[in-house]
DNA sequence: TAAAAACATGTTGTCAGACAACAAGGGGAC
DNA sequence: GTCCCCTTGTTGTCTGACAACATGTTTTTA
């Protein structure tokens, strides 16, 4: 944390990694201030229906100008957040008015909610294995077959080959979305991927014991990429699901997450 | 379609519905431009790592202000599409930056596109009513249960309830989302469903022989219903991936999607 | 000659003010 | 009571200015 003068003000600024920031970037106020007012609406200090304080309020007691607080605003308006007539103002639209998906990466630290997104993404994957089996190709097969083979050798290389291994195992995944053929879940599973990423860049991994779990785990990728071979959608999808269901035991021993 | 006059400029404006601008509002100029813009980038117009055109010649070449086009950049910042740098510029983000998950609308009345999203929503689905026959609480039952009777009444009501039987339906299953305790499923359901209202409102409903389904689809909810009940969580997720794929089948049947 | 400092240029980030577009309410004319 | 005009407040858009920053060029200095 650190005093940064901006522009006319002195202010401390965080240099937080979320989904309002880039990475390892400084957030702008435009970042700042939508990440408040999200939060705000997210967390239900402000009603659905209530209308927001004007733009010009809103500058004022941030102490930024009317355009920061409009791009913020409009990046809500853009996720459904809060719906805007001219004339009028703005006011918190319905939760089931949401128009975007998104996922706090703050809360990749949290036991609890990684278990949810784990869950999340068992059930998008195990569905992207079944339909794979459906309709797989050769070549994907081979793909597949590829990144397998990835996360053995990485696995031979012991604690040093970690990162490279959760690289393979993400890649190994990314081929099945890509093999089932439906475009949505490859983009959310890769989204998915990119939040992930940061926690994997991180210190976390080489502290878990991610070598000494490696053997079963590749046995129970084994399982998959076998039903998905011989085309049959229920073990496919079985195998995926019974893979999570390990990995949720393992996510337990965690020692590096917060339970919170 | 109209001839507007918007500022100094007279303008086509086309009253679409998609996710950039709330349902039957014009949208606003942020909203063309950001909408233009992330296309560009989706379809890979711009290429991931290239720079985009400065500010100044962008609004230039849109014919609006500066103001404008720094809102829809601002939205793209924020979905991961675009990274900025002050005093270098704007660049197109990897693919693996995304942030957000959106569905553009329009696809809704594509049939493979719906296809595609039905099975995403499969997946989640099955996950949430395992996860639900495991944790399910007595009160989650008969929030279930009513939402069960009222598919049934309303299907008693003929052709005129089909409405609100698929609203019915909708809280059906989100009440097995809610029961699973699982903050994400039930976010991305309701953004699914969200988006799906557009059309359940739409003349598509009224057209669609969902009266003539409803009998066996009724079985089919029926089957999901025990299974959370008596807690057995392969049989729930068995059963709406049962569901799901007679519904798909429905699909097929249907004549007023582009088949595109 | 090479390294360092100063400068010039172009871009994004922020501020300020103005006016247009629009909605809603109030007051007067009829 | 109804209609019309006016006023007021808010969002939408435009314009201009300057700060903050990165980069390449030129000048200065050792």
């Amino acid at each position: 944390m650190a005093d940064v003068d901006v522009g006319q003000r002195l202010v401390k600024r965080h240099l937080v990694v979320d989904s309002f920031t880039r990475i390892n970037r400084r957030p702008s106020l435009t970042d700042d201030i939508s990440q408040k007012l999200s939060r705000m609406v997210l967390e239900g200090e402000l009603a659905a229906g209530q209308q927001l304080p004007t733009e010009q309020s809103l500058a004022e007691s941030f102490g930024v100008a009317r355009t920061v607080v409009r791009e913020a605003i409009s990046r809500l308006k853009h996720d459904g957040l809060v719906d805007s007539r001219q004339g009028v103002g703005a006011f918190v639209a319905e939760p089931s008015a949401r128009s975007a998906f998104r996922i706090n990466p703050a809360c990749f630290e949290k036991r609890q909610k990684l278990l949810e997104i784990l869950q999340l993404r068992t059930g998008i994957t195990s569905e992207a294995a079944g339909l794979a089996a459906r309709s797989r190709s050769d070549a994907d097969i081979e793909c597949m077959e590829q990144a397998y083979r990835d996360m053995e050798s990485s696995l031979a290389e012991g604690h040093d080959g970690a990162e490279q291994l959760v690289l393979a195992e993400r890649t190994f995944y990314r081929h099945i979305a890509e093999a089932s053929g439906n475009q949505y879940i490859l983009e959310f599973l890769s989204m998915l991927d990119a939040r992930i990423d940061m926690e994997l860049r991180s210190v976390a991994v080489k502290n878990a014991r991610v070598t000494e779990w490696s053997a079963e785990v590749l046995v129970e990728h084994q399982a998959v990429l076998d039903a998905i071979r011989d085309q049959n959608e229920d073990a496919a999808s079985q195998a995926v699901r019974h893979h999570y269901t390990y990995a949720a035991q393992r996510l337990a021993d965690r020692a590096d997450l917060a339970d919170t």
